[in-house]
Order: structure tokens, then sequence, then C-alpha cells
DNA sequence: TTTTTTACTTGATTCACGTCAAGTCACGTA
DNA sequence: TACGTGACTTGACGTGAATCAAGTAAAAAA
């Protein structure tokens, strides 16, 4: 549906870390970056494994987790097309700490630290850009980390189902963007809880739930409330 | 104990970012840099202010915390001499999303946004060092978040005790470096339980505890291995 | 020193959530 | 159509850890 350039393109567009640079610079990007598929369930890198390249989202989803020593996994980001991870290979040496699996069928761009470094002498300011780029990514996480820990699953679980809810028109039924398996892992919970407080939800009529994994919000105030 | 240009310069020194400075470069930060003293429980920046500047520990020890809206908090980091924090503030307008205390009486060095402008002019590399140290940052937090959510209290403790025990002679007995409470705030957990689990280790025979919030580890590897 | 405050300990109780186990449902396949 | 297979639900149960409460020790103030 997509050919290789204008998949590219777009992939480029949408990097935050990109957006000052001049169409000349924006070229010499989308003239760098490879492109990969990857079918739904499928590895996109692996914890232990050599970095040595920037991940850009084009298409699809990935899900970015860290494993414990006990088995158990704590999902780290849900990367949508546009949002990007292994900044730190552009610069450095490093061995990835986390791993990352398609959940549906994904395109994404590489770029090589060789690439990215030549980059770097056109565009100095792109060392700039990089350093917002992590500090949000720092705010984001230092969230999390505070919310995961002072907050119940039944909290996290109302402001997911709120925060995902806002991506489709207000009031619509929609279907849940992963299996429960995952949502579980992303609140750091289990599925069977995730089933039993949807239920709790949809019985005080928060919520109503349909075939197929689809919800809609019938009270999204009472749910964003229920956070604290 | 220390004249201003002393401390400093000492404090200058160990910060990773600056560490490829030119000796002319470092002493150009040197006098950029503004001395500021806390007194034990003072806060050192508080939540929802604005931030122009970046902070260096010199002497002491800041722990920088996050509140949320049920009460609760969560330590996001524990600055030792040479740590720092609001590196975001050096590129742009930010607010402060987290607030510090200083634990004990401590030193710290600031740099304002501006003086870190101008010395960005002369050593362009700063930058990079800078992403570098995001980098670091990120990987940590996203540890600290995996670990928070995927092992007990008890294993969190044992680890942190471990840890804490690093910084002086093996098998020496050692003073806990902060409250009960703030390791307990630490590591998402009560002051109650954190007394009960020191306790557990007693009676097991891992460590002893003394007068004063001393402690010494007496089976170091048994610890170690609680972390599951 | 005594008084006051703050930090810590210990016990009893409660509860949220994980775990185990047994279905049920949907969907693809032979 | 019957048969699997994997995702979801529901119940029963156990447990780690928070909460509530009442003390004790230690440090700071008077």
């Amino acid at each position: 549906m997509h050919n290789h350039l204008e998949t590219a393109h777009q992939c480029i567009e949408l990097v935050p870390i990109f957006k000052t640079l001049s169409v000349e610079d924006l070229k010499q990007v989308t003239s760098l970056v490879h492109e990969q598929q990857f079918t739904q369930g499928e590895t996109v890198f692996a914890a232990g494994t050599h970095a040595d390249a920037l991940m850009i989202v084009a298409h699809g989803q990935v899900k970015v987790y860290q494993g414990a020593a006990n088995g158990r996994e704590q999902l780290l980001y849900l990367l949508q097309p546009g949002d990007f991870d292994g900044e730190a290979a552009l610069f450095k040496e490093v061995t990835r700490t986390s791993s990352a699996v398609a959940l549906v069928d994904t395109n994404v761009c590489m770029i090589s630290r060789q690439a990215f470094q030549a980059l770097l002498q056109r565009a100095p300011q792109l060392a700039l850009n990089m350093v917002n780029a992590f500090g949000e990514r720092i705010n984001r996480l230092e969230r999390q980390t505070t919310a995961v820990t002072t907050t119940s699953v039944e909290g996290r679980l109302a402001d997911y189902l709120v925060e995902t809810a806002a991506s489709f028109p207000s009031g619509a039924q929609f279907t849940l963007p992963m299996p429960k398996k995952d949502i579980a892992v992303y609140l750091g919970t289990t599925p069977e809880t995730i089933s039993r407080k949807l239920k709790l939800f949809e019985d005080a009529g928060l919520l109503q739930r349909f075939a197929g994994n689809r919800v809609q919000l019938t009270d999204v105030d009472q749910l964003a409330l229920i956070s604290d």
C-alpha cells in the first residue's frame, strides 16, 4: 500500500527530533533510513543484543518491555506511529536492556548510528532536539513509576481506558488496542484482574462491554475520578 | 571547611557531563556556578515552580520525589555528591514536576540556563555529553519501574541494603543514610513494613541492627539472592 | 533534668490482588 | 460437523503488605 520512499518519508516527518530540520536535511535523513517490516508477534529487537540503530515506528504498534528474574515483565512503552526507541545507540555502543515485539503488523524505520553521526555533522542542532526528546521521556518514566507505586490497579485501568478512549470519537464504541494479556502487563497486573475490574466498572454503570473486545465508556468523568 | 572556589571546583569535577571539557572550559564553568547551602530538611526546589538552573550536589544528600493525588509520594532519585538534576531546564522553560529536599546539610552548585547556554557556545560537545547522561538516567528509571512492579518489598529492601553497604568498607557497620520513612517511600512501601522486614532479616541472621539506625550486613551473598 | 516531639517498633486486622483451577466462548481447521 | 487452540471469564483461596492502633525509644527543646 505504500512504497518505500513514501513510508520512510512519512515516518521521518512524524518524529519530533527531526521537526526543526531544513527540507534539504530532511531529504538526507529520508535517504538514510532503512525500512523493515514485522508481522504480528514478531520480535523487533531483543534484550541483550547489540544496539546500533534508532527505531521509529511508521505504521502499527510496538511494545517495549523489560523482563525480570522471576519471569514477570514490565511494559515500558507502547510505541505508536512516530514514536521511537533506541536513541542511546546513536552515540555509543550499548546493549539493549529491553525487548520489543510488534503487537500488530508493523513497519519501522531504522537509522544506523553511522548514518546518524553523518547527519549530526550537517545539523548539529539535532543534539539539542535529542536532549529535549530525552527530557520528555524521563518525565514520562517518572510519572509512570510514581503511578505504578502510588495508585491501585483499578485506578490505573480507569486511567488507561479514559486515555485510550480519547483517541476515538467521544462516547463511541471502540476496540481495545491490545489483548487483555498485554493490557495486564502494561498496567502491572494480570489478565484475571483486568477482567474482574472491567466487570466491576460495567456493574457500576461506567461502561458497557461488547463482543470482540469492544467497549463503550458511559461515564468518562466518573472513570477519570477513580485514579486516586 | 571549604571556601567557595574549592567547593565549586570539586563539584564540577565530579559531574560526568563536564568530564571531557578542556582545562580552560572547566575554569569557565567553575566561574559560572552559583553555590548554595541547605540545612537538613530544607527544600531545594519544589514541584510546580519554574526551573531555570541545573543543580549539582557538592556535599550532602538530596532526595527528589514526586507527589501523587492521594497524598502518597514516590522517591525518584537519591542524589549523592556529583549527581545532578534539572538538566531539562538548561534548554527551555520548564515547570518542575518533582520536589527536592536536603536529607542532611548539603551544598549544591547551580548553573543557570543562561550560563550554560554561553558554555554550550564554547564547547558544543557538551550537548552530546548531556545526551549520554540522559540515556543513563532513562536506563535507571526503566530498571526502577520494572523492579517496583516485579519484585517484592523484601527483595527491594535486600537490594537496597546491599547497594548501600557497597559504599562502605566491606563488612563494616554503617548508618542508614536516611530515616526509615524515606527508605519506605523510596522502595514504595511503608515504615512499618521496613521495620518488620529488617527484623526478619535480623532473625534470619543476615544482618545485625544497632542503635542510631546502624546496621551491619553479615551475609551479603544471601541478601543479594533474595531480590528475586 | 524533665518535657515534648519525633522516629521507630510491634501487634491485630483488613484488603487488594495474585494464583490456581475450572469453565466458557470464539475462531480457525480438518 | 466435530475438534482443537488460545483468549477471556469466573470462582475459591491464599498471602503480602497496607492500615489502624498502641506502645517504646530516642532526640530535641524547655
